[in-house]
DNA sequence: AATTGTGAAATTGTTCACAGCA
DNA sequence: TGCTGTGAACAATTTCACAATT
């Protein structure tokens, strides 16, 4: 075996806080260059994200990087340092699997797209949606899901399926090789540790939202104007 | 024996990540009512939800909770327990503003309604998108976004439209006394710190995904499989 | 016997403060 | 001078371990 083993970069601890901040930080440096800014310094980019410079600082040192000192971080080549550390570099081949409001909303979100993810195949179970032409796609029966997946080199798969077909679907991708899946059903899924699961929990965001409401915003204590005694 | 102030409930000081638990549990629990059961343990929580025990007892008395020693929590008591803490006895008076893909998509999603998110308007400012019918709602105006906010009576407004306009549309929403909104469009909103924000950042969940594809799934030196070099 | 509720310990994440460099 | 990179201080969160309770 070989020694204490190093990932591609320099990467070295990299918390999950610390990687969505990256992709915000990915956000930000491609405004900045669009912008035609050439450097920027950590208090500059902290004060767009809402964070502080410490924390800029130590979330791109984490893995190696170089600003200058005096100066502050060459946008384009952080911008780009970055997106490799996000996988920013490749495309990636997406399956959807579910063409309901959900599905087909996918299809159509530009978002998608500019970041790499390319929708290769929409898939329903539905006799009535399956043939349907969506965006240049023709949804297809999940029966074949499976051997899309072989064929198309699909890497990535998108749950957007009602919850009781979820687990199903998700069993299928691993059985399928899939490590990556984007879930929208709203229910905890079952998977292999070697799989990556992002689970998009609208319910959830907007039980915060209806707390805040309830509860009065911002850190405990904030006054709301209103009086809870 | 006079205390130091109590807010509504036994409410202690509640972390934002205490409170997404929250909702996990709220689900869980209603599966376990559905499935009939009347009590629930904490180490059985903390299977369904991949959470430790410890946590969960944690959670749960943090604010000030009761289950019985020796036996668990009831489930139905705990449930409208939660549900009460997350604002989920109200039921919410939500418009949508944007009626693109992701605005039609909400529309005729049924989780939202489910959870007590009434949709009561839709907007766009594409002329000719204004009138469409949609799941029985007409797009109207959002010139009419203020006027709709206080005649009925619009609680949280959903922002989905293109990031340019997002700004914009906050404000606006903020001026009308907006104190609630999620946002889906891929921009950071600068709002004041007492309306509550949360941003439904699909990005940044498919930056981890890819992130995860490149550098490996789970916690740092966790096996993939593949080795990389 | 089983399970909650909770201080105390351990861990993780954030901020400070300053040395080192352009 | 201004800013990065980073160890050390601090804060928050999670886990442990056990007394209390049914």
């Amino acid at each position: 075996m070989r020694r204490p083993a190093r990932r591609s970069q320099a990467a070295g601890r990299v918390s999950e806080s610390s990687i969505k901040r990256l992709s915000r930080y990915y956000r930000a440096l491609s405004a900045l260059e669009a912008a035609g800014q050439s450097t920027v310094s950590s208090p500059d980019l902290a004060l767009r994200e809402r964070l502080t410079p410490a924390q800029v600082r130590k979330d791109l040192s984490s893995f190696g990087s170089f600003g200058t000192r005096g100066l502050g971080y060459p946008v384009t080549e952080l911008k780009s340092r970055i997106a490799k550390i996000l996988g920013k570099d490749h495309t990636w081949n997406v399956a959807v699997v579910g063409a309901g409001h959900i599905g087909s909303a996918l299809v159509s979100y530009r978002e998608f797209r500019n970041q790499g993810f390319l929708i290769r195949e929409i898939f329903d179970s539905d006799p009535e949606r399956i043939g349907l032409a969506l965006r240049g796609l023709t949804v297809r029966d999940v029966a074949g899901l499976e051997a899309a997946v072989k064929s198309r080199r699909i890497e990535i798969v998108v749950i957007a399926v009602p919850a009781e077909a979820a687990q199903e679907v998700a069993d299928r991708c691993v059985r399928a090789g899939i490590k990556a899946i984007l879930n929208f059903a709203p229910v905890n899924l079952t998977l292999p540790d070697d799989v990556c699961l992002r689970t998009e929990n609208m319910s959830m965001e907007l039980e915060y939202l209806s707390y805040s409401l309830v509860n009065g915003p911002g850190p405990p204590g904030a006054p709301t104007g209103e009086d809870l005694t």
